[in-house]
DNA sequence: TATTGTTATACTCTATAACTATA
DNA sequence: TATAGTTATAGAGTATAACAATA
């Protein structure tokens, strides 16, 4: 049984919401480190997410890139075109609908991606090393919750 | 018993940052907006865990708050000076070693940051309150460990 | 020499406003 | 008219490099 549920204690909304405000912009940080840390500093956090959301939807459009990312469209566009001309994205036309675009990972990004995602993850790795499989467990809980509540699309 | 421990599954580090590069940038992408949705799209999250910390730390120096944030000096020292601007912070020289900065919030500061805070607070709280009373307290270990693992100073 | 802090420069992220092209 | 996307503009966050002042 995890220590945390012993002697069982009620925690309110309110408490989860301040702690969500203090721990996760220092989480947030060491995210954008481990990052930049990685195969010659190449994708920022938004980024590395505008790739990943591309990779899983296959021909998206620069509108379900902003709803996904959470930002506005212009932000959206500026970040595609970035990437872009960076090789990690290929835009083509929609023939249906000449107005939308659809968005391509190409094989580079691919890797690009695939590489920062494993550096990151082996640095956060590094430091959850130190945390028994109870509180490994119970991170995934929480972490499952935070999912729940705040997925978009 | 939470239904995450019903059948005891075993979580690697690995998959626990899988899940934190996943979930935590669409939080923060809330926490950012839920600030600036409060008494005028005063602070950005930066900014607020900078005058947090002034706020602690009476007489904090711009290399503390440079460590505190994870940032570069100059990083701090750019964001110090807006706040200084924006009347939030004060800065007095150290009269023993005249090359350290001793910052102090301001009324006005101290008035903003409680503001910002009680406004996000509450937008969270919002957000968490279909969750059970158990999954609250879930979330909570799983921050508690976050923060044990990740915390700066 | 070492430390504290700033300035200069450059880039990304982000928003709003205004625009073009297509439907 | 409505929608998809871009361009223009502005400000914040961030880093590195170079500097000034102080110890």
């Amino acid at each position: 049984m995890p220590a945390s549920l012993k002697q069982p204690v009620t925690v309110t909304a309110e408490e989860c919401a301040s702690e969500l405000l203090e721990v996760l912009p220092g989480v947030m940080n060491d995210m954008r480190q481990f990052m930049r840390g990685h195969v010659g500093d190449q994708l920022s956090v938004p980024q590395f997410r505008c790739l990943a959301f591309i990779n899983r939807h296959g021909a998206s459009s620069v509108t379900e890139v902003a709803s996904f990312l959470g930002v506005t469209k212009p932000t959206a566009s500026v970040m595609v075109d970035r990437l872009v001309k960076a090789g990690s994205v290929l835009i083509l036309t929609d023939s249906q609908d000449r107005r939308r675009t659809q968005l391509h990972i190409t094989d580079a990004g691919k890797a690009q991606m695939q590489d920062i995602r494993r550096g990151a993850r082996q640095d956060f790795a590094k430091v959850l090393a130190a945390q028994s499989p109870q509180e490994l467990a119970e991170l995934m809980a929480g972490l499952t919750i935070l999912r729940r509540s705040f997925h978009r699309i």
